[in-house]
DNA sequence: CCGGACTCCTGGTTGC
DNA sequence: TGCAACCAGGAGTCCG
């Protein structure tokens, strides 16, 4: 599943691609592809079609690319299973494209860009930019607004999230998989960042001290810049799957998906139970539930 | 504020 | 070999 580190490549591998980039033709292949977008597909296509994209910007999971000269964005979500591809306008079309648009950049010439996604639980949509109000000059899609900025964010304000985390009554993995509190943190990191500080997914945040909550934080940056250099390294440059199909970094998994295989830590087999309708992996001897004494 | 249930969705895998 | 059931889960919404 896309998480930041995968997102983050792909905003990167758009950049000279996308950057100043104006697009010729839209083609919607599957219209739930734009449940987000407030309007129809010919709504979406009119309003695209000609627009000179500026670079694209990324918040957490969210991704966008403005509209030069204009409060609009192309708001890019790749939900479980989406993909961005950048191709040559004359090569074939795969399977489970929803979306295609060709576009010329000056410089790098004509390039079509694939939105291709299997599940469609990911979207695109036209939304409007507005001011984040604590950036000056700062502006997010109006979609975007309630997701808290990503701790890999130079903004990203270490003890108001500590703040936060403390005043809520929750359990820890809940609280790092909300978007309104941290973003950028899905089901594989979180279970990484989890194992690394050795605490348990269903830990009382109550009851997690705020120095255990500080090394938590600093393994969740950790896990995310890890992964996002393994897979910044991982694409080539030009008509690549600027997803990077490298699967999701797996070879660098400590807990996730590693049910049945000794902890790389201590040995003892990793367990997955499921937990908010998902798996959550975890060492049963290393990340055990701690509860205050007097509890 | 909190959590649970439900919804969206389909290719690949599993099980009979 | 055939086919149905099951699984993966990001995020929004509704409800108690």
């Amino acid at each position: 599943m896309p998480e930041l580190p995968e997102v983050e490549v792909v905003r990167a591998g758009l950049v000279p691609a996308a950057t100043d980039a104006v697009v010729t033709r839209v083609r919607v292949f599957d219209e739930r592809s734009l449940r987000r977008h407030p309007g129809p597909a010919e709504d979406f296509i009119h309003r695209l079609t000609g627009a000179v994209l500026a670079a694209p910007s990324r918040r957490g999971k969210y991704l966008w690319l403005p509209v030069a000269e204009s409060d609009e964005a192309l708001v890019v979500h790749l939900g479980m299973s989406g993909q961005v591809l950048l191709r040559d306008p004359d090569a074939e079309i795969a399977k489970l494209t929803r979306i295609v648009l060709d576009m010329v950049q000056p410089g790098h010439g004509p390039v079509r860009l694939d939105f291709v996604d299997q599940r469609i639980f990911g979207s695109m949509a036209l939304d409007e930019l507005v001011p984040t109000g604590d950036q000056p000059g700062e502006r997010v899609p109006r979609s975007v607004v309630h997701i808290a900025r990503d701790p890999l964010d130079p903004h990203f304000d270490d003890r108001v999230f500590l703040d936060r985390l403390a005043r809520r009554d929750t359990t820890i993995k809940r609280a790092l998989l909300d978007q309104t509190l941290v973003s950028g943190i899905g089901n594989i990191y979180a279970d990484e960042a989890l194992w690394a500080a050795r605490i348990h997914y269903d830990q009382p945040t109550r009851a997690l001290s705020r120095a255990r909550a500080r090394t938590l934080l600093a393994e969740v940056r950790m896990v995310l810049a890890k992964a996002l250099a393994e897979g910044g390294t991982s694409f080539d440059a030009q008509y690549v799957n600027v997803n990077g199909a490298s699967g999701y970094f797996s070879h660098s998994l400590n807990a996730y998906g590693q049910q049945g295989l000794p902890c790389p830590r201590c040995g003892t087999p990793i367990v997955r139970e499921v937990f908010m309708n998902r798996g959550s992996h975890f060492c049963p001897r290393c990340q055990r539930i701690r509860v205050p004494r007097s509890a």
